[in-house]
DNA sequence: TTGTAAGCGTTATCAA
DNA sequence: TTGATAACGCTTACAA
């Protein structure tokens, strides 16, 4: 299209407004020191010449990409999504690209994600950790010279990361006080794994109510391992199949919901009615459920809108300390947690 | 940490090693012609400094960042998620980052994405768009010179691109005939905008299959606009309300789903009983509503490897003409269309 | 097999 | 306010 077939450079749209390829750049930058003429002059060329900049040049000079790169452990899990898009609109206002990555829930991928967005010169890192105490994952985000923003989980070791935490165990205390005061006594938790921040709070909360209560540790009541379905569908067999099955069961989140519930439907068993049910964060099935399901919600777009900013501020201010912002949640009661059990 | 504050590049690596800065690059990108000593001596050299790659820098000398740019209408749509998800491992597996982006199903944003990724110099652009139609679009990824993949769009006018497409019609139709042998004459279609593929190519088959069994075109029964939950709830109650309600209804996504079911809550309507119900793909909510909902399925993870292959086939050759590879549904048959209608 | 050197498209420093 | 020019960190001819 333009001199000499590849695309046009900055050099040629020097060349063709009869100007110094560096008044081209400060133009492109709007530096403040430009004449009206040669602003015109090098937009025209521009226009004319079809001229695109080229990122990575940019970048590479700058020593800085405008990009703030994004490990989730899992893309799929609608949750995730939700955080990711409000994060991103939130960043691109401010001007920078989002990088998204996943994780697939394998610590080991976390790191490797993290290395290939530090190579790839990211300016600052949020991630949501697979699992918080892998070492190579640490280190890895130690390297980083950048902000680093960690999502619900807490990384001692890193002095220099931001962090957005929700307050999980106020959510599952209000959700066991809940059940109890429905007369259960037998209530069953299944979570991810300890590794992961939400997790040891919900335990430790879940704990804290039986002991409060007088009840005694139902250690065979309390499954943690993963946030994947296919744990949610085996924990919730072997539970209500024991001796002792429980009268109530709280699930983690939603992905291990949809587990939950598969487990019920082969086992004929009812939520609400034969089972109370409490599950993790609000999504479509969890409201349109038959009976719709009690949830433990909380904000999720205001989630990814924290982490952002938490990253921004410190991109805009280097010198800024690392911030912790906590985030309420909210015990939304539906019919899944109305009947009394008939044990 | 190593000679002058900064990151160590291959400069230093190359000077502590005592070689040529060229060597270090060449045993980096493991050129055929290197010595097993050099190889040593630089790796040594390596590790010693901690050097790590300056991926900016690589892509912009060798002209291709090994980067793809995906975009989505909407990440929050779980069945984006798993086509990404699927994509990535595909295209990790080859040496490519995605740089994954999100137009919340808008169309300017569709644009505006593809042009991000061009000035990021990604080297091949995977995308569903929003709109099919809107020139701006396709404007910019005419300018884009590397591979482009549509997912489950055309655009005629794009000579430089490949697509995989799902056979939505067949679908449509298997679906549609079902409904009908168990006796629906009055079947409601709510689907996405008519500048998406899926929904022009559902219309069609939905009114083939009407037509060949001598019914008139529902005109009031079809309503195309757009994936969102509001609109599927919107409709629905319309649908419902009004003077020849429908016995069956067909939802063209399983956000649309949520819609249709909020509504059919809010009248006190059940799927299977009162409604038939299909949806297309599969999702938990499908599944694990009561009664579980009949849907139009398709192999989703393979979509999205679909996507990914065609890619890395025209980015290893070339001069490979695009291709277009189309995908079955194939219609998984739940209790929300057993009985036949009260009607 | 290894070294020298040019250049990828920018930004930023220095003079003019 | 503008223009030369030197980096940024890397890859790749070309020479040795």
């Amino acid at each position: 299209m333009s001199e000499a077939g590849g695309r046009p450079t900055i050099k040629e749209v020097a060349r063709r407004a009869g100007v110094a390829l560096s008044s081209v750049s400060r133009v492109l930058n709007d530096h403040p020191d430009v004449s009206e003429s040669m602003r015109a002059r090098v937009h025209e060329s521009i226009t004319a010449l079809g001229y695109e900049p080229n990122l990575l040049a940019a970048g590479l000079r700058r020593g800085s990409s405008r990009t703030v790169g994004f490990i989730v452990a899992d893309l799929r899990n609608p949750l995730y999504a939700s955080i990711v898009t409000a994060a991103q609109r939130e960043l691109g206002g401010a001007g920078y690209a989002v990088v998204i990555t996943s994780s697939n829930s394998e610590a080991e991928r976390d790191e490797e994600m993290a290395r290939g967005l530090r190579l790839r010169q990211v300016d600052a890192l949020i991630v949501s950790l697979t699992d918080e105490t892998h070492p190579g994952v640490i280190e890895e985000l130690a390297r980083f010279d950048g902000p680093v923003v960690l999502l619900d989980r807490q990384v001692p070791d890193l002095r220099n990361a931001s962090t957005v935490e929700t307050d999980h165990g106020t959510g599952m205390k209000r959700a066991t006080r809940h059940l109890m005061e429905l007369g259960h006594e037998r209530i069953a938790l299944i979570t991810g794994p300890l590794e992961a921040r939400p997790s040891a709070q919900r335990v430790k909360a879940f704990l804290d109510v039986h002991r409060e209560n007088g009840l005694e540790y139902p250690e065979d009541l309390v499954r943690t391992g993963s946030f994947e379905p296919g744990f949610g569908e085996g924990s919730t067999s072997e539970l209500l199949q024991a001796d002792r099955p429980p009268t109530a069961l709280i699930a983690g989140g939603n992905q291990l919901l949809t587990g939950v519930l598969r487990s019920l439907r082969g086992l004929g068993i009812e939520a609400g009615r034969d089972l109370a049910l409490i599950s993790c964060d609000d999504v479509p099935l969890s409201e349109l459920h038959t009976p719709p399901i009690t949830v433990i919600d909380r904000d999720i777009e205001e989630f990814g809108r924290a982490g952002a900013r938490l990253a921004l501020e410190r991109l805009s201010d280097p010198d800024a300390a690392p911030r912790k912002v906590v985030l309420p949640t909210s015990l939304v009661l539906r019919e899944s947690t109305v009947r009394v059990p008939s044990h």
